[in-house]
RNA sequence: GGGUCAGUAGCUCAGAUGGUUAGAGCGCGUGCCUUAUAAGCACGAGGUGGGAGGUUCAAUUCCUCCCUGACCCA
């Protein structure tokens, strides 16, 4: 590494660098091994699929993920990060069905099993270079090279662990689910396939009446409503809302019909109001049956009344008819009053011969013979048609069917309230996400639908067999060994050891015994491939199989990170797992990030063609800059507006400022020639009062940086940062002492700012390093002459006895009195050059007045002022004033606080004498103490004032000849040094300068000539004419003045 | 349709356990400072705190409803 810092850098090119240092020197590596023995942090990778484009959105969860290891290694644990990849499931598959062409599921069936599951395989690591160059580039450090996969035999034998774990407790079961059905693929579609498919669709909407045959109602008619005809012939039950007020009506037809009295609005005809009465006193009531399809088989009742709290008076009639078959809602409640469940329509969305007369007929296209059968037989009530947005396939354009399909649960719901016990015990980050979006989702947990009749994934271990009485026997698989020893052709289907493959087909050949030794074959499903990387804990180890003891040191995680996105997906599916196998949380903390939209706050998509290309803005700006700017512009939790203009200014302000005040250490101390030592660090106690300021304020803003990492609050943890760095540091610290690091007093003086500043700096480093990990070891490295990086160096503790909260005030009370004066100059025309008199501070109490008098320097010179006087506050030209303490009046006066309000503010200064004096004041009715006002001042009589807070300030503008006459020097100055600055002198460089200006300038330049010659290294000053040089021209106080340097 | 989060200056964000002057940065205008600075400072323009109700002496902050956006779920 050079030692020097150079004065141009371009971050992306110094990152680079720094990549190559860090696999040159094993940086990574060495920062796990030189922790052995020292306590673990554990933190979980949660592997994204690499079938697709890492983008920026990746970046931001890795980047959080990285700082907080990176952060934990430098508080002295060891963190192991092992990276993980997700390469199953419906994701896979679909990516690969596009690239092939495929277009239904048959079609995979005669491309071949085999063949398509080779091509996801292969298909899993199309972008792994991509993935792994964004990774890399980033910094995120995870070892990739010890990725698990989720496909590998052995993570998978890990995953048919647990599931054998779910099932021996007879929490895996087979039952139904009502999914999103494309009649087309004859497969159910993902949500998310889903969400892309809505289209217009014109639809029927019908009012029919269902005949009641039971109860007090007899004869009467449900009106019930619908939008599906083709699903009333596997009608089984309707429902009403319990809670809701329904009536009897008459007609001018004659007819008798009951709904909900807020549904009137329906009835086309004249009617009256027969009877009221509750949606409960109608449970049970039994009806006739529009179509007369199915045999009712005796085990199960149908054809009556139910209660459903998804009935609304919203639309309808407030009576819902119910196909268990054909809808979630009646799925539940079929499943909840044991209903039976018919089927007039097939996968291929047609007809079956059960409906003779619709038979063959695609139920879409069925509506209207339906309705038209409906007519003849006098059960419509009303037709009308209507357009709504409804799901359609994305590949074939025809409507979907909710449709209930077989398939394999886990029976989450058995132990939902221990998930939501522990979960109270997880630390989310933002603290909501976890009360609220992911509590809320935990309260309405549904039962994990855990098979898919897919291809590309972990085979669900469950073999069965068929009893003579049609009865199907089920055994799960735990192990590799368990499969062998229970088979009769494992050896058959896999050769040798390297064919050993866990997917599809080739475990669909496996047979086991049954304990009765009946042959047994493998159920068709594959699983969800959620629970592959829910199992991720323990499936990474391969456990339990191996590294027992490795998962039992490093289960729960203390820390995982992803998106909002997570909630329904890896964050539960980890508690769902974790909570039935191990009674604890998986994860103690979780920091859970938003999404990143485009700047217009519109969701990032290729076809807006708003996508922001993270390698791209890496080699723009640098990963450091995008990983601040990631972190530190708006709360992790929020959805972010991406703003390129943002990251500039992240670099422009933050990471130029920090190199720039680490070249100001490194220029200086080469020119006055200090050596950091360790040896020699001077005393607290014997450094100035700046030193020590600094170094308090620097302290503070360590320890609430702990607090705040240490509480994952990275967003605020970061702004603190880089308020201190620029505030405090830059614009406050090192420009108030520049003169003093270029011509430090005394030895002593000299030693204290470097050593100060030193160490502030490296700690500084420290501190961003885990947030910006690049730049931050460059200039650690340079600083320091350390060979080592600065993500191998530890944090060392705060150095509480250096904070002096009283010191930290003083220098506030300065800074707000230099801006005070400076705002007076602006307002009356007075440059800062030109030297005043005096400023004039009253002050109210004796507090105020010792912290004054400790910076009084500070801010004279600051300010360019001689004098700085202190009113005190008896004196008679302070006018004093009063104003109420709301906090102290509000709940002492209530109704009366208006009064209240304007008595004191207009008291007058013999009341606030005496209120000062005594502590207490009667006043028209009303009883003060000095808690209800607050006394100030903002006018000292005669002269020009100006005030911030409790703050008030004078400024003396006369200028008398003694200060017209220095200001004349500075301007000089100043135009030499522009001069110098302008042609690029070096700061070293002797000058000889020459000038021509007025007489009256002239003189005042004469008179002071030793003065500028110190003040500009230079060795003489020529005020004669008669050279030929190209003068700088310019102006003093509006006379001329030409400047010319030449340099010696 | 339900849930969660967000809505504060043209833009990105602070803050306030309810207290009377709601703050920064960017951008814009004017002036100033500086031999570490693509920096900094001051002044100015820019806000009915998404909207409507309610509680209170006092609401931007608490409550209710509504609107908009993002995400999740139907």
């Amino acid at each position: 590494m050079l030692k020097n810092i150079p004065e141009n850098i371009f971050l992306p090119d110094l990152e680079k660098e720094i990549l190559k240092f860090w696999k040159k020197d094993n940086t990574f590596e060495k920062s796990i091994t030189s922790k052995e023995g020292n306590r673990t942090f554990t933190f979980y990778e949660g592997p994204p699929t690499a079938n697709n484009k890492p983008g920026i959105h990746h970046v931001i969860s890795r980047a959080v993920k990285d700082l907080i290891c990176r952060y934990y290694s430098m508080k002295g644990y060891q963190v192991y990060r092992k990276a993980g990849w997700d390469t199953q499931g419906l994701p896979v598959e679909v990516e690969v069905e596009k690239k092939l062409g495929i277009k239904s599921k048959s079609e995979i069936a005669d491309y071949g099993e085999i063949a398509f599951n080779k091509a996801c395989k292969e298909s899993v690591f199309t972008y792994i270079k991509e993935w792994e160059a964004m990774t890399d580039r980033m910094g995120y450090w995870i070892n990739l090279d010890d990725a698990y996969a989720t496909y590998h035999n052995t993570y998978i034998e890990s995953v048919w662990w647990a599931l054998k774990n779910f099932f021996d407790k007879d929490l895996i079961y087979k039952g139904f689910k009502i999914l999103p059905f494309c009649p087309v693929c004859e497969s159910p579609l993902s949500t998310h396939e889903v969400a892309q498919g809505y289209q217009d669709l014109k639809d029927p909407s019908v009012y029919v009446k269902f005949n009641i045959t039971s109860g007090d109602l007899k004869g009467s008619d449900f009106l019930v409503w619908t939008t599906t005809p083709w699903t009333l012939p596997s009608n089984a039950a309707l429902a009403v809302n319990p809670e809701l007020d329904y009536v009897k009506i008459k007609t001018s037809k004659e007819e008798n019909l009951i709904l909900a009295k807020d549904r009137l609005e329906v009835i086309k005809d004249e009617y009256e109001i027969v009877k009221e009465f509750k949606g409960k006193d109608l449970e049970s009531t039994e009806y006739g049956r529009l179509f007369d399809f199915f045999n009712l088989n005796d085990e199960k009742k149908a054809f009556y009344v139910i209660p459903g709290d998804f009935v609304t008076s919203e639309d309808g009639t407030g009576i819902v008819h119910i196909a268990p078959a054909f809808g979630e809602d009646d799925y539940q409640a079929g499943l909840k009053y044991d209903l039976p469940v018919f089927k007039a329509v097939g996968k291929d969305g047609l007809f079956t011969s059960v409906a003779l007369p619709y038979k063959g007929k695609n139920f879409k296209e069925a509506d209207q013979d339906i309705i038209a059968d409906l007519k003849a037989s006098g059960r419509l009530y009303k037709k009308e048609m209507f357009v709504h947005s409804y799901p359609h396939c994305w590949r074939h354009h025809v409507p979907l069917m909710y449709y209930a399909t077989d398939s394999w649960f886990i029976r989450t719901t058995d132990y939902k309230d221990r998930m939501m016990e522990i979960n109270d015990t997880i630390g989310w980050h933002p603290e909501t996400f976890g009360t609220g979006r992911f509590g809320k989702w935990l309260e309405e947990n549904k039962d994990w639908a855990l098979s898919r009749n897919r291809f590309w994934g972990t085979p669900l271990p469950i073999w069965y067999y068929t009893d003579d009485d049609g009865n199907d026997h089920y055994d799960c698989i735990g192990s590799i060994e368990e499969l062998r020893s229970r088979s009769d052709n494992f050896d058959q289907v896999y050769a040798n050891e390297n064919e050993l493959d866990l997917h599809k087909p080739y475990i669909d050949k496996v047979t086991v015994r049954s304990k009765d030794g009946k042959e047994m074959k493998r159920v068709a499903e594959v699983i969800d491939c959620w629970f592959d990387s829910g199992s991720m804990p323990f499936a990474q180890l391969h456990y339990p199989f191996e590294n027992k003891e490795l998962f039992e040191n490093n289960y729960p995680a203390d820390f995982i990170a992803e998106a909002v996105d997570q909630t329904r997906g890896w964050f539960y599916t980890m508690l769902a797992v974790g909570t039935f196998l191990f009674d604890k949380t998986p994860y103690k903390n979780v920091i859970v990030n938003g999404h990143i939209l485009d700047k217009n706050g519109k969701k990032m998509s290729k076809s807006l063609g708003n996508v922001v290309d993270p390698m791209e803005m890496m080699e723009r700006y640098g990963a450091d800059v995008l990983r601040w700017y990631m972190i530190s512009s708006s709360p992790i939790g929020n959805s972010k507006l991406f703003s390129e203009e943002d990251l500039m200014e992240v670099q422009n302000k933050f990471f130029d400022t920090l190199i720039n005040t680490s070249r100001f250490y490194d220029i200086y101390s080469g020119l006055t020639g200090f050596e950091f030592s360790r040896d020699s660090i001077m005393d607290l106690e014997a450094r100035p009062v700046i030193d020590k300021w600094i170094l308090s304020k620097f302290n503070s803003v360590r320890k609430k940086y702990f607090e705040l990492m240490d509480d994952y609050d990275i967003t605020k943890a970061s702004r603190i940062i880089y308020d201190f760095t620029l505030d405090e540091l830059s614009n406050w610290y090192i420009r108030r002492n520049r003169k003093r690091f270029r011509n430090p007093a005394s030895e002593e003086d000299k030693v204290s700012g470097y050593q100060t500043l030193f160490e502030i700096l490296i700690e500084l480093y420290q501190m961003i390093a885990p947030f910006s990990p690049f730049l931050t070891d460059r200039l650690y490295m340079s600083l320091s002459g350390s060979e080592s990086s600065i993500h191998l160096s530890e944090f060392t503790g705060v150095d509480e006895s250096a904070i002096n909260i009283d010191l930290e005030e003083e220098m506030k009370l300065a800074q707000d009195i230099v801006y005070l004066v400076r705002s007076v100059r602006v307002k009356n025309n007075l440059k800062v050059r030109q030297p005043l008199r005096q400023i004039l501070i009253p002050v109210l109490n004796e507090d105020v007045r010792k912290k004054l008098m400790n910076v009084k320097d500070i801010i004279l010179e600051e300010v360019n002022v001689k004098e700085l006087n202190i009113i005190e506050g008896d004196s008679d030209i302070i006018v004093k004033k009063s104003k109420p303490n709301f906090k102290s009046i509000g709940p002492k006066f209530g109704k009366d606080v208006k009064q209240v309000q304007k008595i004191i503010n207009e008291l007058n200064s013999a009341q606030i004498s005496e209120i000062e004096r005594t502590g207490k004041l009667s006043a028209e009715g009303f009883d003060f103490t000095i808690d209800d006002i607050e006394i100030y001042t903002n006018n000292i009589e005669g002269w020009i004032v100006e005030s911030y807070d409790d703050i008030t300030i004078a400024l003396d503008t006369k200028i008398d000849n003694e200060l017209l006459e220095e200001g004349i020097v500075r301007e000089f100055i100043n135009r030499i040094q522009n001069f110098r600055r302008n042609n690029n002198f070096e700061i070293s460089d002797k000058v000889k300068i020459y000038y021509k200006t007025s007489e009256n300038i002239y003189s005042v330049i004469n008179k002071n000539i030793d003065y500028i010659k110190s003040e500009t290294l230079s060795e003489s000053l020529s005020g004669e004419n008669g050279h030929d040089f190209e003068f700088l021209k310019s102006d003093i106080n509006g006379e001329n003045l030409e400047v010319f340097l030449e340099k010696i």
